[in-house]
DNA sequence: TTCCTGGCAT
DNA sequence: ATGCCAGGAA
């Protein structure tokens, strides 16, 4: 039997039942990928339920404001995919008349759709025959064809792709996609793979060579740097003085409490006597610090420290329009980065 | 603690 | 080539 043959043979089998496969609508099937993209299964499902049910169809989605997207996005992390789903919809409304499309060619076109969304809507939902190549079918093939080319490399995506276009089966592509994908996730998993109990066993060559552990290959990423974050929290009459995050930066447009940053860790004491802090408070009375608490993103490392200053609301100033005052209460509506809304859970109750 | 996983945009 | 996020595993 061959290869894609075996794969399918032991999907049919082994498959999970998730809730995205037993549709062929292109706008839940988007829903799913873009939620599932750098994002595991067992986090993502819940919230596919939640997006699911409160924009049932792309209209709904269109409709909703970027801060209603974001909140229902809020701890799922890389929140451009969020933004970018956003535009999509409205893209889909204006140049589409709301019909999602399903064909690789107009699907690449949308924000946030790259190569591998593409391949997976159009191969689900219309049954184009386009491979995909996500992470599980890089290492599965990696390992079964005891490829040795980085899979991160710059031409590690050309040759990885070539290959999966020329395995898959024009008869099933959407079955013959899923089953590569939940093949390499279930089976020839990263770590321990399951080798002992795998059908492609005896014509594995990373098997074969004993190279299970070290395939595939991956160019080592290079180190994050620090970044020193003094994050102010001020509550007033039942307010919270926020700060909208902009452009060119890590969480762009989420809230968070005012920042002075720095390249060094600083004592609390020192920040409070920076320009910085003084422009915006004047002069204040520290209360209480917290912290520091790191907070690890793919290429920065965040050391933050929460400093709970006392001061009378009519001195801040506010020159600088991304601060504003929120309702506690109004909180829960605004989206923010897991560092900032992990502390004021902790804090405010 | 540290290490590792995971698509797209620029 | 590099930045974006969070969480599970080691």
């Amino acid at each position: 039997m061959s290869f894609i043959d075996e794969v399918i043979g032991w999907y049919l089998v082994n498959k999970r039942d998730l809730p995205w496969r037993n549709t062929t609508d292109p706008y839940i099937i988007w829903l799913s990928e873009i939620i599932l993209q750098q994002t595991r299964v067992e986090q993502g499902l819940p919230y596919f339920y939640r997006f699911a049910e409160k924009y049932p169809s792309v209209s709904e989605f269109a409709a909703a404001t970027e801060d209603e997207i974001l909140n229902l996005w809020q701890g799922l992390g890389y929140y451009s995919r969020g933004r970018n789903m956003h535009r999509t919809a409205q893209m889909v409304m204006e140049d589409h008349a709301g019909y999602f499309p399903k064909k690789y060619d107009e699907l690449i076109k949308l924000k946030g759709v790259g190569e591998y969304t593409a391949a997976a809507i159009s191969s689900f939902a219309a049954n184009e025959a386009k491979a995909v190549v996500d992470g599980n079918v890089f290492r599965l093939l990696a390992r079964y064809f005891g490829i040795e080319e980085p899979i991160n490399s710059p031409k590690a995506k050309r040759v990885f792709t070539a290959l999966a276009n020329e395995l898959i089966d024009e008869k099933n592509p959407a079955t013959s996609n899923q089953a590569l994908m939940e093949f390499g996730s279930l089976q020839c998993r990263p770590k321990n793979p399951l080798c002992g109990s795998c059908p492609l066993q005896p014509d594995c060559e990373a098997f074969k060579k004993g190279l299970t552990d070290i395939l595939p290959l991956k160019l080592k990423k290079q180190v994050s740097r620090n970044r020193y974050f003094s994050y102010v929290l001020l509550l007033s009459d039942g307010k919270i003085l926020l700060n909208k995050r902009g452009p060119n930066d890590i969480w762009q447009n989420l809230y968070e409490l005012p920042l002075i940053e720095t390249t060094e860790a600083e004592d609390a004491l020192n920040i409070v006597s920076t320009q910085g802090f003084r422009d915006m408070f004047g002069r204040a009375e520290i209360k209480s610090v917290y912290g520091p608490v790191r907070h690890v993103l793919s290429h920065q490392k965040i050391h933050a420290q929460f400093i709970v200053i006392d001061t009378i609301a009519g001195q801040v100033d506010l020159k600088k329009d991304s601060l504003f005052f929120a309702d506690i209460a109004q909180l829960e509506h605004l989206a923010q980065p897991k560092l900032i809304f992990s502390f004021l859970k902790k804090f405010l109750n």
